[in-house]
DNA sequence: GTGAAAGCGCTAACAA
DNA sequence: TTGTTAGCGCTTTCAC
């Protein structure tokens, strides 16, 4: 036997169906004497509303999508962090998250909203000109995003100030007296399709450098040690090599580490390492990293809550560069004479 | 102007709702010259079927949960890589994805079921007496585990083979001549409710030092490195101080390593260190960890396919126990004299 | 305050 | 081979 429904506990208390959806709902008084017959037959039946029926009627899930390519990609590990935080916005509000991959092509989110299943959708990844964006905008679907393209008006949308923080990183060991850094970035993929955060640090690290007038070279990297240890190696090799690196890709710290410790030089008084990651990860690897932190949760929860916001009917515009302090742990030193 | 239906479709092909339905849906023959019209019809139209009402009507919503409770406590990052094994599978069967975290009561899973949201789910976090598993079961609903508990009759599942592995770990330290180690668990909150592989580590770790007639402690411990790292402080202290750690906790691996180094002891010279967990983890550290490898990933991705290959009506019992084999990298050998 | 009935967009008998 | 129609379980207008 199936689970009751509506009409069953209208049925067992002995009212029409609407009055038992409006108990329900408080959307129109009950007397309280009926109230409680329905309220009774609910608890006996033990009944429980079918969210999906609900949907169907309101056209409201109350689910949310979380758009985030990577997160089966084999080349790019993803930041799961972030995953953790907008979930924490959606249980505050008792939404549900569904977790959606790329789209094989752009065209597939719109599909995807089509089907009705959720409400509106954080974007993850988002490119500089992101075709996803153009879709949703002009349909008018109701969307945040983690990270921001070239042209945002009217998003709500949260990110990491990369302009800024690639600065304060290398201000930080030019002051040092560096003068020949290296920049560990992402999968040069990631690169290549133009994903926002790639471009804008790269394009930081170009230009803090010219304004410091000092050296620096960048380097895309595979998410995983190997890939760290073996770019850090001819990074090594350069002359003149790199006193200290800016590393953005939080897989391959370890690798970098050891590249440098195999190569008998120590940190941080050979090299200096500066993180843009966060705190657990920067207290793997000995020494502890130097680090901006990288707030993926917070990100995730914010991208979340604005959706949430909006969905609710609020109307605002919330377009926020999170500029997180440079913690100086312990693989950040002086230039080596 | 909202998207247009099946009826739209209909009309414009000039054909009745079923016609479509089952043109798309390939459930009765349809003339070719028909289905073309159709067809046209939909592409004229951008139709798209809605996934909501189809799974009101079929009660099926290509959608599975996965329940994972601490999904949004502070312990995160390395044990996320099972949504991602997970999406994997869901991915390729195109079924959606809900992440739940946990229910305050352990009723609220029969809740989230009855609101017909998903089709089926996965545990995670699986206690020994788990009740979820009784209600569940009871209710017959399809689900699988992603570990197990003491009875798990007629219930698919994957998990660790944590009697093994712990085994393995003591037994290859007691081969190298350690005869005090350690075993450093993950947060105590978690073995006190029961929850399978914290409760089973612990009794091989007693287990195993029996057999070997060695010594060791054991060492519940938040997943943060700090926690780690006064953990390891504490342990090194004692005395006899053991020779060698089995760290099934991935978060504090840095905390580890750093405590041992600021007491002036070198791995694995002094000290060796074997972990539970992935590759990734090991490979941040340096020395590179020894470890048993986690399968974080690979389970994930066979919970959720055993649980789609259950919703598609195949009969079939799993009860798999894996059995990673051990990785010497570097942090452990002999024991010091 | 309460009830009856018309949808939400689709599937799946049942007819023809 | 195709059309008609009755649901799926709920919300919501409209009448009483």
């Amino acid at each position: 036997m199936s689970a009751p429904t509506m009409a069953d506990v209208a049925k067992r208390a002995g009212v029409a169906l609407s009055t038992v959806s409006h108990t329900l709902s408080g959307k129109r008084p009950i007397s309280s004497e009926v109230k409680q017959r329905v309220l009774q037959a609910i608890e006996d039946l033990g009944y429980q509303p079918h969210a999906l029926a609900r949907a169907l009627a309101t056209k409201q899930t109350r689910t949310i999508a979380l758009l985030y390519p990577s997160l089966t990609s084999e080349m790019t590990e993803p930041h799961l962090e972030f995953v953790s935080g907008v979930l924490r916005a959606t249980n505050l509000k008792k939404y549900g998250l569904l977790l959606w991959t790329t789209p094989e092509e752009d065209q597939e989110v719109l599909y995807l909203l089509r089907q009705g299943l959720v409400d509106g959708l954080v974007l993850m990844e988002v490119r500089l000109e992101d075709p996803r964006v153009q879709m949703l905008r002009q349909q008018r679907y109701p969307f945040t995003m983690i990270g921001h393209g070239v042209e945002n008006e009217d998003i709500n949308f949260v990110d990491l100030d990369f302009e800024y923080t690639v600065h304060t990183c290398v201000d930080y060991l030019a002051d040092l007296g560096h003068r020949h850094l290296a920049f560990i970035s992402l999968s040069s993929q990631l690169f290549d399709i133009g994903t926002g955060y790639m471009v804008r640090s790269e394009q930081a690290f170009r230009h803090a450098l010219a304004q410091r007038e000092i050296e620096g070279v960048t380097r895309f990297c595979e998410t995983n040690a190997q890939a760290g240890y073996e770019a850090t190696q001819t990074l090594l090799n350069l002359d003149p090599a790199p006193t200290a690196m800016i590393v953005l890709n939080a897989w391959v710290s370890g690798g970098i580490t050891r590249a440098i410790h195999d190569r008998g030089l120590s940190i941080p008084a050979d090299i200096s390492l500066v993180g843009i990651l966060s705190p657990q990860v920067a207290e793997m690897t000995v020494p502890p990293l130097t680090t901006i932190d990288f707030p993926y949760k917070a990100m995730g929860e914010m991208g979340a809550e604005l959706l949430l916001r909006q969905l609710e009917g609020e109307v605002f515009s919330v377009q926020e560069l999170l500029k997180p302090p440079l913690t100086v742990r312990h693989s950040s030193g002086p230039c080596p004479p």
